[in-house]
DNA sequence: AAGCAAGGCAACCGCAGAAGT
DNA sequence: CACTTCTGCGGTTGCCTTGCT
């Protein structure tokens, strides 16, 4: 059904999920052409996506310097600590962060802030569970829509104050590997081995890749011109990076 | 075993600024 | 200088997986 409309309507962009050889084909013409003028790309390998789509999966997904995996939590105290510093400033507190991609951020930042927000918000409020959220407002009305989701705003902000403060108050820093810096969930704690990160590393995968590329395409040396510095920080930023860390008396 | 809810994450969207013409 | 195109960012959505009942 869906085949059928991709026929019927020729120029209508792919979308969604990315398959393996739609990476594969990606993966190589950025290679070829650099990590630039992802329109361009997005034309002449015929991936049929636009170079927006293109960017953000090679961005996100198929550079090789990228990190797949949980985060350790000397990463989750350097977030929570440049998110109390920057606010939502997820590329700039990606770059803070070698092969995490200010998208992932952003998610673990979400997930993860809200599990503990709504943690806050029932211990803080133990007599909000005597009432039904509905007494307040009635089914359907916005005020109740709009209060609520400032408030779980405000508890997630809130609770990554806190976890940042704590974690500096613990003087907790890039040595911290493995501290009890925080109750946030045990789980947090048994993520500390970069080692069990699935198992494998993105050099691992890397070389899977590499392994089952088309004999079609030059395989390895592809990826040591195109690691270049997604994450190399740029000397301006890192300038003014360091002027704001002197400014917070950091 | 099935259904449902919540969590996790990939992908998309809209906007703003930079770069090119 | 104005206009167009491209890139990057932050917010949001939707799908898949996992855990619970």
């Amino acid at each position: 059904m869906c085949a059928r409309r991709m026929v019927m309507v020729k120029e209508e962009m792919r979308r969604g999920p990315w398959t393996e050889q739609e990476d594969l084909q990606l993966a190589w013409f950025a290679a070829l052409f650099g990590e630039r003028r992802w329109d361009f790309i997005a034309k002449v390998s015929g991936l049929n996506r636009t170079g927006k789509s293109c960017r953000m999966r090679w961005v996100n997904y198929l550079h090789p310097s990228l990190k797949h995996g949980r985060m350790t939590p000397q990463e989750e105290c350097l977030i929570l600590e440049l998110h109390s510093r920057w606010g939502n400033r997820w590329s700039r507190i990606a770059r803070k962060l070698p092969g995490r991609t200010d998208n992932e951020i952003k998610n673990y930042w979400r997930t993860h802030m809200r599990k503990r927000a709504q943690e806050e918000k029932r211990s803080f409020s133990p007599s909000r569970t005597t009432t039904s959220p509905a007494d307040d407002f009635p089914i359907g009305s916005e005020p109740r829509a709009e209060a609520e989701a400032e408030a779980e705003a405000e508890a997630e902000a809130e609770a990554g104050r806190q976890l940042s403060s704590s974690c500096m108050s613990l003087g907790l820093d890039e040595d911290s590997q493995g501290a009890d810096w925080c109750s946030m969930d045990q789980a947090w704690n048994e993520m500390a081995m970069p080692e069990a990160i699935d198992g494998r590393s993105f050099e691992d995968c890397r070389e899977n890749t590499t392994t089952a590329w088309p004999s079609s395409m030059p395989s390895p040396p592809m990826w040591e011109c195109c690691t270049a510095s997604l994450w190399k920080t740029d000397e301006e930023e890192e300038e003014e990076e360091e002027l704001d860390s002197a400014a917070f008396g950091l």
